[in-house]
DNA sequence: GTAGGGTTAG
């Protein structure tokens, strides 16, 4: 092996090195007495940490002395993107403590790792830290905290990062319309994009996306179109993140006809694309064409990964078909993917959805390494079968091992307790939620206490509870609430909640019906003709349901 | 420094 220095550095210069010619150039440093040359050991530690080798990357770090502030950076950013957070940011603390300050990059660094490990109170603590090594402006921390907060549904701090900025640049524009598409307020977003559009700044394929993302439901069609339509004139269709964006854009909207356009008109729709058609099509329900696609894609000999897999597991799930899954099992299988998480937890869904409650338990006997999400769908399926005692069970088991809970988990156990209708112990699991887990109850879990309390003979505290509630109840937990008055059989408590309903989104017609269906059943027919005159000749002329049998 | 597809939500 021989090396000049203008040949190391140009070497060194390439990104994509095999681990083992790193360690040849590692090899040399060390032999050349260069290791210790700052230089060449962030070099070395981003060679090694591209190639997954952490430790490695850390020996070096931790003998060289010289520690300038990109080699804290590329170790801080090696132990970020694997994921390793407690390392990347206890090496940020220390870095913090040396004469060696963090600049704008780490930072951003550990602001994202904050964010994608949803460490909200580090964040703010970071944030605190770039205030006052005064980097409070810098655009690169500015918009890194701008994604990192809208990322944890922090909207308002991002729009206060954002507020402050005299004059954004295109990636600070791109990360404050990204964010309010993806925190579900996609008219601020568009109302920004103008903005930034009347300001003379040019959007590129980051903003449309951003935009895009916020089209989240079949109202938006014509905003989505207007969208698409900005794309073509800006030529960035052929962008692989905007083709994408604007695949499951119309998948949202259910419109899979011009989904399947946008797809059809890439030369080669990469793997992301491919998964958002599936996705697309199996959300809509058909899952014949989920898998015709499926079954293309594997005809091109691409290798599929976790995301597709899980995706087109859910479709088979839908289809109740058994054998659509055993097929997609026995993929995984091939592939030796089998040990993947999302994978596991698809696979013991889709059994347990199609009525194979033992073969999921099966999957989930057999993984070495299991997490939340695998016990989440364990817990479902259990539910799912009325085994809700075994599902308590796995509770205990995954707290036992260290797991720890989220907001799916005791969506699970709830479900659990109300399909079997464990009235005390469903109440224990909610009150545990918030004050031994500190988890913050989404409309989901209001729905669930709801319906176990309404149908377990505790319809007055269910109506409390609704009441009692920190901001207005929306239509599901009403919802809930109506159908428990409507097996409990009582009108006036239904009345009431029914105005409510109706109130809330006099479109609807569905309520109307139920709580003419209460009044017929206690016949009450006089109420029954009242409320039927309030309906117009449309919302009276649901066809009937037809069956075959 | 910013972007795309996501398993559990009966």
């Amino acid at each position: 092996m021989s090396f000049n220095l203008h040949i190391l550095t140009t070497e060194l210069s390439k990104s994509f090195l095999t681990l083992l010619r790193t360690k040849e150039l590692h090899a040399f440093i060390t032999k050349s007495h260069l290791a210790s040359d700052p230089f060449y050991a962030t070099r070395i530690v981003k060679l090694y940490s591209i190639n997954a080798k952490l430790g490695y990357a850390r020996h070096l770090f931790d003998k060289t002395p010289n520690r300038s502030v990109y080699l804290w950076n590329s170790i801080i950013r090696a132990y970020a993107k694997a994921y390793k957070f407690r390392d990347a940011l206890s090496l940020f603390l220390t870095m913090s403590g040396t004469e060696t300050s963090p600049d704008n990059f780490t930072y951003s660094c550990i602001i994202r790792a904050c964010s994608e490990n949803h460490h909200r109170e580090w964040l703010k603590f970071v944030h605190g830290r770039v205030l006052v090594t005064g980097f409070g402006l810098d655009p690169i921390c500015c918009s890194a905290l701008v994604t990192a907060y809208s990322n944890l549904d922090l909207i308002e701090e991002a729009s206060k990062v954002f507020g402050r900025i005299q004059h954004p640049d295109l990636v600070m524009w791109n990360s404050i319309i990204c964010g309010f598409g993806s925190c579900g307020y996609w008219n601020q977003g568009l109302l920004l994009f103008s903005r930034m559009r009347n300001l003379g700044e040019l959007p590129d394929g980051y903003t449309v996306v951003g935009v895009a993302s916020g089209i989240a439901e079949p109202s938006l069609l014509s905003t989505g179109k207007g969208i698409h339509g900005l794309c073509l004139k800006c030529n960035f269709d052929s962008n692989e993140h905007v083709a994408s964006a604007l695949v499951s854009m119309y998948s949202r909207c259910n419109c899979m006809d011009s989904a399947y356009l946008v797809f059809s008109s890439l030369l080669q729709p990469d793997l992301v694309t491919w998964s958002a058609l599936i996705t697309g099509y199996s959300q809509a329900g058909d899952f014949r064409k989920a898998m015709l696609f499926f079954q293309r894609l594997n005809m091109q000999g691409k290798k599929m990964d976790s995301i597709l897999i899980a995706s087109i597991l859910a479709a088979t799930a839908q289809s109740t078909n058994i054998r659509h899954g055993i097929e997609i099992h026995g993929y995984v299988l091939r592939q030796g993917i089998e040990s993947n998480e999302m994978i596991s937890s698809s696979l013991i869904d889709m059994y347990s959805k199609c009525g194979y409650l033992s073969l999921g338990i099966r999957v989930f006997h057999v993984m070495s390494q299991k997490n939340i999400s695998t016990y989440n769908s364990v817990i479902w399926g259990l539910g799912l079968h009325g085994l809700a005692s075994k599902a308590l069970e796995m509770f205990e088991e995954l707290l036992t091992i260290g797991l720890v809970p989220n907001e799916s988990t005791f969506s699970a156990l709830l479900f659990a307790c109300c399909h079997a209708g464990l009235n005390s112990v469903g109440k224990e699991i909610f009150k545990r939620m918030k004050d031994e887990f500190c988890i913050k109850y989404k409309t989901e879990h209001y729905v669930y206490i709801v319906k176990l309390l309404g149908m377990t003979g505790e319809l007055e505290v269910a109506y409390n509870l609704v009441m009692s509630l920190p901001e207005p109840a929306d239509s599901g937990i009403w919802g809930a609430l109506l159908s428990c008055c409507d097996a409990c059989g009582n009108v006036e408590l239904a009345e009431v909640v029914a105005q409510r309903l109706i109130e809330n989104d006099p479109e609807k017609t569905v309520y109307k019906v139920m709580l003419s269906n209460i009044y017929a059943g206690d016949g009450r027919w006089d109420d029954v003709k009242k409320l039927r005159d309030t309906m117009t000749e449309k919302e009276r002329g649901k066809c009937p349901g037809l069956s075959w049998i």
